[in-house]
DNA sequence: TTAATAGTGTCTTTCAGACAATATTAT
DNA sequence: ATAATATTGTCTGAAAGACACTATTAA
């Protein structure tokens, strides 16, 4: 059996060529409901099937690369604007041979939180990218519906103990916005009365602007108080899940 | 800016080349005390320097290649005997230019759970690999002490909401078993009766098999009742750290 | 006999969730 | 006026953690 140490010798240019690529997984809110932003192919494989916004990995970090492909099929600029308020982090790598049919091909995948972003069709650049409601997304090019799929058990999951629901806001919200966010998100509502007193009573979680939304809801009710994110990295306690079947 | 779609044309072996490992995390408790697998290095880089055992991928899937690199160090056959028992998942890839200093190189690290395994120079095979506790692994190459940091967080954190605790300790194993495999994982004791009605109180987590210990504890004490891992896939409620600072 | 360990009982505090009540605002 | 919403109050049950106690066994 070949140990690890002799099979450094060997020349990494003798094996077979891989490809890495990012894969990135976008969510956003957009009219109540969580949507993903995804790419129509223009080219084989997959021609006209829906795909996760990717690309080749170049001379950069991972992280960087996984930046520069949601700039681009957003049009907007890394760094600048709303997209300095993106959460990125690295969901995990899918390598199955045969998973591209042109050669082999590593994706690593992103997950990205995203506040509400304009519509890429808007910005004048010809992407193909848009944004879809998540329930709607369908079948997807490559092993793409996996990796939607695990971006969003994750992203579900990091409600629960993180503060990263405040990603999907405007940096000044009021607790039902945070909540029609869990809501969106988890796919079912919270009680307002207990999911308001829980947000507050967790450290770090939010903070007080002592401002006042300028206008009650839609159809009534007083203005609420605006809230910042708070410093907090994690939720302790944390806010779980309504009860799932175990 | 150049969108995705263009970007596909592209012909992946028009960019540099990129090589993909696998890195292994692999973690057992010896003597009480949590180990991790290192080989010492051979060949440039890092010559002489401990690493994570890993290697190239190979036509396999990346989990394949994890389970492979973990029985060629430790001297195993994957699907036999104890390499049976060790659960291994993805922990994620790492990336950086010139994390490796001969050419582009993307890792993708894996952590293994596993129970006490034969040490690996017993096997007879000229393997360079040994069991180090964890606080005694100094520094590693490449980038490997920030992944192994990352597997060691990825493991304190799995203990709370899974029951992974069981793949650290024999088939049938007693309470106390368990909750030294919590105290080396998380590095601090945990108080015996708290934690004894806590286990048997989280649905599926331990089964009882009927049986008692041959003997007592090794300086007194009557003889502990053996369990057998449950069919709970996660705890509910967790079992979580002591307080941590927030 | 002595000391260590397994397992159980009890109490306090915290927290989740159900439910109710009141005040404020859009229509 | 009416209905919807924000916010707070109260109650119940689950669960964590501190502490105490008994029974059993190795040395």
């Amino acid at each position: 059996m070949l140990s690890n140490t002799q099979d450094e010798n060997y020349d990494p240019r003798a094996y077979p060529p891989v490809a890495v690529t990012v894969d990135v997984v976008a969510l956003t809110i957009r009219e109540g409901r969580l949507c993903v932003l995804l790419v129509e192919r223009g080219e084989p494989p997959f021609t006209g099937w829906r795909a996760l916004p990717g690309g080749f990995v170049r001379e950069e970090t991972l992280d960087d690369a996984a930046l520069r492909e949601l700039a681009e099929e957003t049009g907007l600029r890394p760094g600048e604007g709303e997209l300095t308020r993106v959460h990125l982090e690295q969901l995990g790598s899918y390598g199955d041979p045969g998973r591209d049919p042109r050669m082999r091909v590593v994706s690593v995948a992103y997950l990205a939180f995203a506040p509400s972003l304009p519509d890429p069709r808007a910005g004048g650049d010809a992407s193909g990218a848009f944004w879809v409601p998540v329930d709607e997304a369908g079948e997807l090019a490559f092993d793409h519906a996996a990796i939607l799929a695990d971006g969003l058990e994750r992203a579900r999951s990091k409600l629960e103990y993180t503060p990263l629901a405040t990603a999907f806001v405007a940096p000044e919200f009021t607790i039902s916005e945070l909540r029609a966010v869990y809501a969106a998100v988890w796919g079912e509502d919270l009680h307002a009365g207990n999911f308001h007193r829980k947000v507050l009573s967790v450290p770090g979680f939010v903070e007080s602007t002592g401002e006042t939304a300028a206008r009650g809801g839609e159809r009534g009710g007083p203005r609420a108080r605006l809230y910042r994110a708070g410093d907090a990295e994690l939720l302790h306690p944390a806010l779980l899940r309504p009860d799932r079947p175990f």
